[in-house]
DNA sequence: CCAATCCAACTACCATACTAGTTATATCAG
DNA sequence: CTGATATAACTAGTATGGTAGTTGGATTGG
């Protein structure tokens, strides 16, 4: 485990301590490195990395906020379970962001810089279904959604969506092994691509809506696979929003 | 300046310091106590509140999260002015959660005792009506939507929505004396409650927008009134998204 | 009088020290 | 052997010290 964290640690490109500690553990949570449950020792982390107790606090509150960790006064720092409640509620709002932000987008137009990357993106995507490399497709995919919210003006919907995606990483990252196929994902991007290009607004929402109800697929089998890193209260709670 | 901020110390349920103090600077913000531009010093903020600078610092990072900061390296920690970009990415943020929210509540139904919080809530933003207290006002308004998002079981979603509102809080502060008239206000919560009341998802949407659209028609009076406050970047932007 | 340079007074960032509170273990009374 | 209690080893929160870097003003050379 200290070995994967320090290789992380190295290629950091942020400048201050803070900053790379963050993405190292956040990197470290989404990818199960340190395990829901794992206890984080300030002291600890301190060590490994040969810094301080105060830039390790500083990225512990921001992983807090995060809702990655939580902080018990006195107690200590431990990695949060996946809650089914906080995938789904993240799913929301990440739903309701980008389905606005596709829509803005087929309104407003992107320019041909912005629809080209887009189509270059959804190329690149293509090249990994032969060879299943799911890492490369993550990149590109979030590759695909960030140029599509950032050419069409909205960054601070981006960063919301970035803040949040990362209870959803976590899930994503559990899934691969039976996650939505690679080609499929490509159709829907496609779709949302499309939809915008034509400038319908209906339909690059109803694209991207359905392109973010995938997480929901392999959830419950993911609880029941893992019922280790979940939330004990995943268990009872219903699939879906079902009425009251 | 220092005596109010001290007052609003005094007065913060938190436990410990360093947020109290983010709750304060942030309140000092967006009441305009603490101008854009002003540079805040981690000592002396340290030494009027007789804390050590660390929550300071801590704090001041939270603030530049959340927009409302800019912490330069070795310079200093400076009030961001409102920047009309921010502002209509923030409205944009709140509309998109909100009107998810809406529809989400319109469609599951809430439960009866939700319904009749968000009813009472109305009934007391009437009696503000009379007496113009525009405070008064401002705390119901802001617990019909928080109500209205818990309520529908969108907790992370109401989080962001309070992330985001501290740009929207700073222009809606400098409004109140031209703002849209609070009977308008009060109208539109209820056509926001009729509609998720009656299951009226679609209705309910259009009118979460229609609400969330009155930030709009102050924002350009209010860069000509007061151009000290705004970004200089807010000037030549256009009023709304118009197709490129 | 003007411009380049130097220096003192700031800044944020990081390191270290101290305090108060929690927990688990060991010890002792019954 | 069991249960209560005392204590030692943790924890996060706060305080303080030290360092590198920026800035604006004084000073000096032209």
């Amino acid at each position: 485990m200290t070995p994967s964290l320090l290789a992380l640690w190295e290629e950091q490109p942020e400048s201050n301590v803070r900053q790379r500690l963050y993405a190292v553990l956040r990197q470290s949570i989404i990818r199960m490195t340190l395990a829901p449950g794992q206890a984080l020792s300030e002291k600890e982390i301190a060590e490994t990395f040969a810094v301080s107790r105060q830039p390790v606090r500083e990225a512990f509150i921001r992983l807090s906020e995060a809702g990655l960790v939580e902080v018990r006064p006195q107690r200590g720092t431990y990695v949060v379970p996946i809650s089914q409640a906080a995938v789904m509620e993240a799913r929301f709002v990440r739903e309701a962001l980008e389905a606005a932000v596709a829509r803005s987008a087929a309104e407003q137009g992107l320019s041909k810089a912005v629809l080209d990357e887009l189509r270059e993106l959804i190329v690149r995507q293509k090249r990994c279904t032969d060879s299943d490399d799911h890492d490369r497709f993550y990149r590109l995919d979030e590759a695909f959604h960030r140029t599509l919210s950032l050419g069409a003006g909205h960054d601070a919907a981006w960063g919301v969506t970035q803040e949040v995606k990362a209870q959803l990483d976590r899930v994503r990252y559990l899934s691969v092994p039976d996650a939505t196929p690679i080609a499929t994902l490509i159709e829907q991007h496609t779709a949302i691509l499309d939809s915008v290009a034509a400038g319908d607004a209906d339909a690059a929402e109803r694209a991207v809506k359905a392109h973010m109800r995938e997480i929901l697929r392999s959830l419950p089998e993911l609880i029941a696979r893992h019922p280790g890193l979940f939330d004990a209260a995943s268990a009872p709670l219903f699939a879906t929003g079902d009425p009251a």
